[in-house]
DNA sequence: GTCGGTCAAGGTCTG
DNA sequence: CAGACCTTGACCGAC
């Protein structure tokens, strides 16, 4: 038996006036020409992100789901060239705490996919450095939540610099300077244009990095269809994880526009892959990635409430037999 | 309130 | 080598 757990992605369609993404650009930010108000309005924005992190969580408790992927968002500016004299997480300490309580009491799964600006394998040593501080906002972020740290940040490799190969080289060799603390909080990510799951493979085994499969990507950008084969291997790379394997599900919006998200899920495609890897592994969490956040995730339960194939266990969880 | 345009970022593609 | 486009949700001004 392999337990399936389901989660969605940084907001709902169902709660209203709850943006954990409110943001401001720099462009507005440089607007206001007292410095000091225009930061105090970056703080009152991010409080008001994590209130409504906390009520997206509370959402998430209520709707029996366990496993949510806090924005990227949350704090605006963080880490910006020009506002880098600003201690971000001092006022908002208390918030991060309440929410981190909040998820170890109710034992949710949490982590986060920083943006596709996050590229650890750039020749450009301000883009590295620039995504380093990126993720060191993560870094502490998580630390005021008072969450363990080890594979939180989902990413991709970066660009491919018109040489894969090299570009591949380019990441192992600059993950050298990635400081510890950080190197523990990545999973990487196969994508649906430059790298695939064999490119990932090779990195995540040289490189002892949990693989986040994204099924839909590999659909997309592959060199071999067929993943199953892989698959020993990408378990493999959860081996001294804490926590279970996580891959990433979403559909093909239409043939013409394969690589955007489908609003829904399509389940029949899910459950056959669910099938393939059924037995293999005790438990798995699939981040389930669609246009409809939280209503994609519900309609699905819907759907496997009717399947003969499933045990529900609650709203989002359940065995497959 | 609804709309289309704009904002950010770095990479990638086109001309 | 310049400029358009990609992607995302939020935001903004116009009506």
């Amino acid at each position: 038996m392999t337990l399936v757990r389901l989660g969605y992605v940084a907001m709902s369609m169902e709660l209203k006036n709850a943006s954990p993404s409110q943001t401001m650009t720099f462009t507005q930010f440089q607007k206001i020409a007292d410095r000091d108000a225009a930061i105090r309005k970056l703080e009152r924005i991010a409080r008001s992100n994590l209130t409504n992190t906390l009520r997206l969580l509370k959402h998430t408790v209520a709707s029996e789901i366990h496993f949510y992927r806090l924005t990227s968002r949350l704090i605006p500016l963080a880490y910006h060239r020009e506002l880098l004299d600003w201690d971000f997480i001092m006022p908002i300490k208390d918030l991060l705490k309440e929410i981190g309580t909040y998820i170890q009491e109710h034992q949710l799964r949490v982590d986060f996919h920083p943006d596709h600006f996050v590229l650890l394998n750039s020749p450009n040593k301000d883009v590295f450095h620039q995504s380093i501080l990126t993720l060191k906002m993560h870094y502490l972020i998580l630390k005021a939540m008072k969450i363990d740290r080890t594979h939180r940040c989902v990413i991709h490799v970066g660009g491919k610099y018109m040489d894969k190969e090299k570009s591949l080289e380019q990441f192992i060799e600059t993950w050298m300077d990635v400081p510890t603390g950080i190197q523990k909080l990545i999973m990487l990510e196969n994508d649906d244009t430059s790298f695939t799951l064999e490119d990932m493979l090779y990195l995540c085994q040289k490189l002892n990095i949990p693989l986040v499969f994204d099924y839909h990507h590999h659909l997309a950008l592959h060199q071999d269809s067929n993943w199953q084969r892989h698959w020993d291997s990408i378990v493999q790379s959860w081996e001294h994880s804490p926590l279970p394997i996580k891959m990433h599900i979403s559909s093909p919006k239409s043939e013409k526009s394969f690589r955007h998200h489908a609003d829904y899920i399509d389940s029949k495609l899910f459950f056959d892959f669910l099938h393939e890897i059924k037995g293999s592994i005790p438990q798995i969490d699939c981040m389930i990635e669609a246009k409809q956040k939280d209503k994609a995730l519900f309609k699905l339960m819907e759907e496997i409430k009717n399947r003969d194939d499933v045990e529900v266990v609650d709203g989002s969880s359940f065995n497959l037999k």
